[in-house]
DNA sequence: CTAAACGGATAGTGAAACTGTCCGTAAATG
DNA sequence: CATTTACGGACAGTTTCACTATCCGTTTAG
């Protein structure tokens, strides 16, 4: 275990807590006293801490994550589903406005024809960023052919063959494995997405605001 | 404040704590024990809420981009950078693999021509990103023309033309709710493609995994 | 043979984000 | 005019969360 919280950076105490809570599968016990853990834990380790750091899930949520990752009766898509409902951003689901909003990211994923589950609460982190985006007027709820929504749908296409490379990409190894790769991949790459974004903002906003900062 | 509380869905309570803890600026008294909110407060709280709900700043952080939106003599483009800075994800910063990471990150930026602060700290973010990815095998950070890498460049260029529309979109009235519009639009369009590159992943592996389902 | 390390159980800690209570004043109501 | 109600401000209390520290009996290396 020493060795495992050397190689992972995480404190033995903090490993002991995860395994309490269900984060981490224990490890094969070679004597009462005595367990040893291998690459899966380390893996697992790593997961864990990009949930957490990342994706700012709670400990409950990263549980409830792991326990689709190793129910191994579980076929892989339904695994990735509850995982994806488990990582969802931002409930506000107040007021008619929300079911507004609601109707919108319905009629977003028909029109762009994802195939994607009836209750998937990603349907709602949409939904509940359109009810901000209204509220600040980037886009009007009341009118499905708002400005934004043409740059929404061509997002729509860009990610839509970039996801089908991604997952094209997943190695054909142990389901578990497989699962904990489209689940990374979810939530890292959605970090990097929103860093070069971020960065795209600066620059756009040195272009336009720049001059008025060098007086 | 009691309206306030009403409109804004945040409890007096919690409205006081905010008003101490210096994420909104106090009413105009009308007496002693009476104060007018007005409509700069119910964005402030909106942006406080969407700070906190989507972008999962702490209290402090959101102190932080408040200050740079409420100080009247930083440009704008300055303030922005700093709301940026407080709002980055992750830091990870240990070993030299993250140098590795970083020099990567600092090869992405000037190969994309992004004009940023050296020191902006979205720079560590996307280095983060990068050292979450090569652990994981999506990327290998030795090599710089790795597969991944024309993938980034291609989201960069979109990127940036979807950012100049965001910017040159920013309504010319006051300066801090210039800076408010940019900072929610930062994190709030975030949160939306992030819901929309989610349900490309489901749709994906649906299309990959999901016969494997129906038995 | 002894001392350090191990895994497991249980109790404790510190920070963060609210929440509840009290108070003096002031406006609204009858 | 009297009284109830709401207000804003100060400050103490609470809850939750993510760890962290201490014991304990075993075991294994020196």
């Amino acid at each position: 275990m020493a060795a495992l919280s050397r190689t992972s950076g995480v404190s033995v105490p903090t490993l002991k807590y995860y395994l309490r809570e269900g984060l981490l599968h224990s490890g094969t016990a070679t004597a009462v006293n005595q367990a040893d853990y291998d690459e899966s834990h380390v893996r697992r380790v790593r997961l864990v801490r990009a949930l957490i750091d990342l994706a700012h899930l709670s400990i409950a949520d990263v549980a409830a994550v792991v326990a689709a990752v190793d129910d191994e009766t579980m076929p892989i898509h339904d695994a990735f589903g509850l995982t994806q409902d488990a990582m969802v951003i931002g409930p506000h689901r107040n007021a008619e406005q929300y079911r507004l909003a609601r109707a919108l990211a319905d009629g977003f994923v028909a029109r762009n024809d994802f195939h994607i589950r009836a209750h998937a609460q990603v349907r709602e982190m949409l939904a509940d960023a359109f009810v901000h985006l209204s509220e600040w007027g980037f886009i009007d709820l009341a009118d499905p052919h708002h400005a934004g929504a043409d740059q929404f749908d061509a997002l729509a296409t860009v990610f839509k063959q970039m996801a089908a490379q991604e997952l094209a990409s997943v190695p054909e190894t142990h389901r578990s494995e497989m699962v904990e790769y489209t689940v990374v991949g979810t939530v890292v790459v959605e970090v990097a997405m929103a860093a070069i974004r971020r960065m795209a903002l600066e620059d756009a906003s040195e272009r336009r605001f720049g001059a008025r900062s060098r007086r």
